[in-house]
RNA sequence: GGGCGUGUAGCACAGCUGGAUAAUGCGUCGGCCUCCUAAGCCGAAGAUCGCGGGUUCGAAUCCUGCCACGCCCGCCA
């Protein structure tokens, strides 16, 4: 708690200072307390034991003993050798009253903190639809621009659009050269597709890179040569920046990109801006990048002219030589994304990136050699892959399970849930809801975990929602608005904080959770760890249930002022802090 | 073989810049709707923190060896 430990710093310093402590080895042992039951802050005192040469009971008696309280503590304990800090309630409540609490917003650049955060997210090769493992990506870096953002930072989304090299080719050369009835004929064994994704280019499309795919493996080989080199030389084409092949790419993919783009999109998920891989090629930025990279001193050359750069030298393990240009002169996704990088410098000054674990080695080549030519690498958050009970999920081979799908089902499990709970709504209002209770549903179920878990997906978890889910926040929330609504058709009194031994409990702790709130949110923020937030919006949702359990805000038609503005306050820290989530603050459900 | 990551109650998961009785959800068992939305609230049971060493006043957390699982080790993207 950032608020009390400001207050209660510099009287720690004096008196630990007066016999000989310094606050270097103090400041990081004050932490918030491990059970809420001991306090809000915890001095352990047994390192002081050897310089004091006294015992650490002793130490944290002595303390506890004289440490002024002010308007700001409630008590200070010496418990078993820790010194224990609890915040005054009522100070607790002045301080949120008094809006020492940021609300913020997750939705626009305040740009209040000064800081310019470019957040490079999702980037999937425009060759299929979303399936739930390449959507983490898209729910970990929306999540972390909207926390940013609900922080003060200045944030741009961007998407990476790979618009050369094989993946597309393979599509662009798949819709030139095979017909629907080839299609059709060599994806026979697999499923069908849905019915209801017929007018989604993702889905059509995909079909297309499918079969091709099925060709380059399974088809005879004088057949299979042809079909090699057509792709390769579309793919040479590219890589050297033809202008017709890329635009021929383009039209192969935009249509199917879109399509990625409409699943995201009612997931609540958009981008600033999208920058081509091709840019830095036509513009002969990447050719400038080759020669600059040819003149390290750690590059080499292979024998048919391939370079390389020797990052051994730089502590690389394992496979040191990072080919940055191919034999026939030709740039590598890489040196590309290196490229790219430089350019995301220019734009930035702080970059995030969102990359699978199969990125980490690329990310740490592309890292070496930015150092190499003495700019900045960027932070990159890794997550581990979603798999199906069955196995990994791929969209080659076609076991998935597509957003498009988990989404309908969520929609209609939710919609299911509303309509026996609340029979009173009409079709209009329960579509509304089901639509929000689902995608916050699945957003929230990837996000809670941390990135580096790797897990698989269940459809009974993804659709979960009860206590531990979106649903449960919402809900939390709900119940503010439902009090707000009523709250102000009556006649309220005025804004008396009751005293600190009158408040309940479900009162208590929620002005303690308010109190951690930004804290939260700049850990979250500044670590990169979305999960963080997710689980105190959990803890904020159930303090709530606490609170309106605890105190009534409208009582015999009177309001309670006091009760009533702490809601108000709860009711907008849920209501921001789930749009950080990417979740729909809805005021019924 | 090498590099990186993960291993915590029946299941899932937090804690891992060392600190008190290892937090939470699901599931299990028991209680609460004449009272601001019960998608809720209250209570109970359930954990050799993968295994073995080490450092420390103190280890789930740090070091080390081993085991299991995942990802990577392309002049692919």
């Amino acid at each position: 708690m950032n608020l009390l430990q400001a207050m209660i710093s510099p009287q720690l310093e004096q008196m630990l200072s007066a016999k000989g402590v310094e606050k270097a080895t103090w400041e990081a042992l004050l932490q918030p307390s491990r059970e809420s039951s001991q306090g809000d802050l915890t001095l352990p005192c047994f390192p002081f034991a050897s310089i004091l040469k006294m015992a650490p009971q002793a130490i944290a008696d002595e303390f506890a003993e004289s440490f002024p309280l002010g308007d700001a503590l409630l008590s200070v304990s010496s418990v078993n050798g820790y010194l224990n800090f609890k915040a005054n309630p009522e100070w607790l409540a002045d301080a949120i009253l008094s809006n020492k609490i940021a609300v913020g917003s997750a939705l626009v650049n305040t740009g209040s903190t000064g800081e310019k955060v470019l957040i490079e997210h999702t980037s999937a090769n425009p060759n299929g639809p979303f399936h739930v493992g390449r959507a983490r990506n898209a729910i970990l870096g929306d999540t972390l621009v909207r926390l940013h953002r609900l922080h003060g930072d200045d944030v741009r989304a961007e998407y990476y659009v790979d618009d050369m090299g094989k993946q597309v080719g393979v599509l662009a050369w798949a819709l030139e050269h095979l017909s629907e009835e080839e299609v059709n004929e060599l994806l026979a064994e697999r499923e069908p597709p849905s019915e209801r994704w017929l007018d989604k280019a993702d889905h059509q499309r995909v079909r297309w890179y499918q079969a091709a795919q099925i060709l380059r493996k399974d088809a005879d080989d004088e057949k299979k040569e042809r079909i090699e080199r057509e792709i390769g030389k579309l793919v040479h084409a590219s890589e050297h920046g033809d202008v017709g092949v890329l635009q021929a790419f383009e039209s192969a993919y935009t249509p199917v990109l879109e399509g990625m783009l409409a699943t995201l999109a009612r997931l609540g998920i958009s981008y600033d801006t999208f920058t081509k891989e091709s840019t830095f090629v036509v513009d002969g930025t990447v050719a400038q990048l080759m020669q600059r990279l040819d003149a390290l001193e750690i590059a080499g050359t292979a024998e048919n002219g391939a370079g390389y750069l020797d990052l051994g030298q730089r502590g690389l393990k394992g496979k040191t030589e990072f080919f940055y240009r191919r034999g026939d002169g030709s740039s590598l996704y890489a040196t590309r994304d290196v490229a790219y990088h430089m350019w995301k410098w220019g734009e930035s000054n702080r970059l995030v990136n969102v990359l699978g674990e199969d990125h980490k080695l690329q990310a740490k080549q592309v890292g070496l050699t930015l150092e190499e030519l003495e700019q900045q690498r960027p932070e990159v958050l890794f997550y581990s892959f979603i798999k199906l009970p069955e196995g990994k999920m791929s969209t080659r081979q076609g076991n998935v399970v597509f957003m498009d799908d988990l989404l309908e089902e969520a929609h209609a499990q939710a919609s299911a849930v509303v309509r026996e709970l609340r029979p009173e709504y009409d079709d209009e209002k329960v579509a509304a809801i089901a639509e929000a209770v689902g995608t916050a549903a699945v957003r929230f179920n990837i996000i809670k975990v941390s990135p580096e878990k790797g897990f698989i997906f269940r459809w009974e978890e993804a659709l979960a929602f009860e206590a531990g889910s979106a649903p449960f926040i919402m809900y939390a929330h709900t119940r503010a608005c439902s009090i707000a609504k009523r709250a102000r058709s009556h006649s309220a009194s005025n804004i008396d904080c009751p005293s600190a031994e009158s408040m309940p409990d479900g009162l208590v702790d929620l002005l303690r959770l308010m109190c951690t709130h930004n804290d939260v949110l700049a850990r979250s923020v500044k670590e990169q760890k979305a999960h963080l937030f997710a689980l105190h919006m959990l803890e904020l949702a159930n303090a709530y249930n606490g609170f309106y359990r605890d105190c009534p805000v409208v009582r015999d038609g009177q309001v309670d002022g006091f009760a009533f503005a702490i809601s108000e306050m709860a009711r907008r820290l849920m209501r921001s802090g789930l749009e950080g989530l990417g979740i729909t603050p809805i005021e019924e459900m």
